[in-house]
RNA sequence: AAGGCGGGACGAUCUGCCGCGCCGGCCAUGCCGGUGAGGAAAGUCCGGACAGGACAGGGCACCCGGCUGCGGAAAGCGCAGAGGGGAGUAAUCUUCUUGGUACCGUAACAGAAAACAACCGCCAUCACGCGAUGGCAAGGGUGAAAACGCGGGGUAAGAGCCCACGACGGCGCGCGGCGACGCGCUCCGGGUACGGACACGGGCCUGCAAGACCAAAUAUACCGGCAAAUGAGGACUGCCCGUCCGAUGCCGGGGGGUAGGUUGCGAAGAUAAAUGGCAGAUUCAAAAACAGAAACCGGCUUACGGUCCCGCCUUUUUU
RNA sequence: UGAGAUAUGGUGUAAUGGUAGCACUACAGAUUCUGGCUCUGUCAGUGAGGGUUCGAGUCCUUCUAUCUCAA
């Protein structure tokens, strides 16, 4: 099953800088699904929605570990974030003890990316 | 054939769809092209470049190094070799190594004694005897280590005390080797081991979060202009009046410098940080092990599934 | 990422290269009608591997773990 085209992540889609890391972790609200963490914003002033992933170092002090599940969490928000309303920060911690497969962590994504879209409309209807 | 030893190479490849960092191009908010992790990128154990600080020159102190030759910018570096010890039937592996010891220290326990040795013992003299005095260092036991080994001579008893052979150390000579050193000859020597001090050689301190540049907001050295005890400005108070406080205030320039950014930066090169996901094919099956560049370079060390190549050893069988 | 420090019974700490000690804890016993306090005794340790040495907690070396500093 080959995934259709349009599904981009480019680097303005990433929250970069200390001042908008800062914000988002003083403002947002906390949530979690299955192995991820997620903390949220809304109203970044832009017309998208921004993401980030943290994997905490003292579960994988391997650095190989670490990239492989930011590489998986990043894949799989790639090709679920049309879920999401634009406007929105939104940082993914990893929680997990394991490395589990790719299938497990898109399956939380799609929770939480859901859940969220569903709140959003509810609020502006 | 089985088992083992040493050395070297590799660390999947290809196709399709979706996607990422950097560079370049263009009719530019996209499309095209190029390029994109390791043998250890790791640990941070050495060394070097680079950067900042310190510094006339020299010495002391402190720290580090240690056989030889070659390579190397240097290295607790590599290659080849020398000598001593250890492991293995063997191939082979492993560990140590400067000079000088005049000076200083240590040698627990045991033991008479751990460095100018004398308990038992042996011998001589005196003595009825217990024993005393002197000589000796063969035998005993202790210990990790006990003052060269063995044979003969010698003696009261003995002893490198003397002699032959051998081991060890040293001066000299000859031969071989670039050299460490080896072999041979002559002569000489006899209280050990380890460490320190002393010689010899090297070493300033701190590290890319080093350092360099640009630079909001706020406060402000300094400079210029304007207004000011004939009341600037502020508070009550949004404005006027009034009351109170009362000496600097406003505007512009400007230096250092914070947030932040740029650079340091490269034929991968970011700055919340790029190499991925899915499907398929290949070698019987399984893409699997250790592991992810963050300033750079040379080593060392440690981790590692599996595959291939070369040389050698032992055992068994066959010729 | 860079720089540095530490590791000793369950816990906190000592130990010039020469028998690993102390306190608390735990366990057992004594004392008490019972428990506590007290007294007596016991258990248990040098982070792991290799080296130097007659002999390493200590010296050298390689790993492992934990902690600190630099923003």
């Amino acid at each position: 099953m080959a995934p259709a085209p349009g599904h981009t992540l480019p680097k303005r889609e990433r929250i970069s800088g200390q001042t908008s890391f800062a914000r988002l972790v003083k403002g947002g609200r906390y949530g979690s699904e299955g192995c991820l963490k997620f903390c949220i914003l809304e109203g970044n002033g832009l017309e998208f929605s921004r993401m980030a992933v943290s994997v905490p170092k003292r579960a994988f002090h391997r650095a190989v570990k670490r990239n492989l599940l930011k590489r998986r969490i990043r894949e799989s928000y790639r090709l679920q974030k049309e879920l999401l309303p634009p406007g929105v920060d939104i940082l993914f911690i990893y929680i997990s003890k394991e490395v589990l497969p790719f299938a497990d962590i898109s399956a939380a994504m799609g929770k939480i990316l859901s859940s969220i879209g569903r709140k959003s409309n509810e609020q502006s209807r």
